[in-house]
DNA sequence: AAAATTACTATGATTTCCCATTGATTCCTA
DNA sequence: TAGGAATCAATGGGAAATCATAGTAATTTT
């Protein structure tokens, strides 16, 4: 595995195909914290290997973040390459992106049970959002999301207008 | 079958040729929001793949901007390129681009439903307008193409006669 | 034993599928 | 080439499957 960050995606040209998080949903949480996952983030997530989302606080807005096992995986190899194992470099990373990070596994019914401190820190009461993110996702207070959006609105515009669908994938994760 | 191995009309197969979307189309919209996507279009689509269309409201236009899945994975590729995992950036253009993004998927019959929200966006009740842009299409509501059309006319005039021909083979009409 | 976690069951609502009808175009044939 | 048959596309409605959600029971933990 080559120490060239991120890198190694899966090749997302012939064969596999890369489900994404796209759009945006709204579910209840009921008084023991649960949540149905969106069916459709669901069948986006690998059928094979751990069963169960990676949720922690983001960290830099009031939200959590979500990604599959495998991201994590990924991420971690990310974080290995380009700071040594024993680097304090790698060690902060480490222990924000990994410390706070909880495996939450779907229960029968396809949810998840977000933790007291989990919904104190994005501000969640009795309605979650789902936002797609691609290869991640995160779940927001309904309210909160939309003044971070309004705030972003312009800057998304003005950065999405500057890029171009690569014509030959295959480059970062 | 055929002899002759050239051209060989739309068969998708590797992305060599690319399929355009082309003319105009208007289908109707029924009570439950569902749309047949003109069968032309269908058939400009990868047959492999996700069989469905991305479908996001448009950032400047009152309309809905499409592509296919194939569309969106570059997309995930270019911003995964472009900016870091966690930098601002990533993450507002990741949020307007996958968070207002649907994968809508064809029914048996050829249909996709269009979200009250998508709806509403572009204004559209009862008839929907396919406008084809060669790789993407957009929908619309009637009336408001016309007028869009209407004020683009003069500009897109001028602009044509400025090209220069050779340079730019695919760029007008 | 009490509390907390996890599993199971039920229900209403939405979404998806299936079939049936229509209109239009293409193909075949006489 | 005109008529007619066959095919395909678009549309509508009802049936079936899925999903989100709530409540309750069972199990584990401490």
């Amino acid at each position: 595995m080559s120490a060239s960050g991120i890198g190694e995606g899966p090749k997302a040209q012939s064969g596999k195909r890369m489900p994404l998080f796209l759009s945006k949903y709204v579910n209840k949480v009921d008084k023991k914290g649960r949540v149905s996952v969106p069916a459709q983030y669901r069948a986006a997530l690998p059928k094979e290997g751990v069963p169960g989302v990676i949720v922690s606080p983001s960290l830099k807005l009031k939200c959590l973040d979500c990604a599959d096992y495998e991201f994590i995986e990924k991420l971690s190899s990310g974080i290995y390459g380009n700071f040594g194992l024993f680097t304090d470099q790698h060690n902060e990373v480490a222990t924000s992106v990994f410390g706070d990070s909880d495996l939450l596994q779907f229960d029968p019914n396809g949810r998840i049970t977000l933790s007291d401190d989990l919904r104190k820190y994005a501000n969640i009461d009795s309605n979650a959002l789902f936002v797609g993110l691609g290869k991640t996702f995160q779940i927001w207070e309904p309210k909160a999301f939309e003044l971070h959006r309004a705030s972003i609105r312009d800057q998304a515009i003005e950065a999405a207008a500057t890029m171009r669908p690569v014509e030959n994938p295959g480059g970062a994760l």
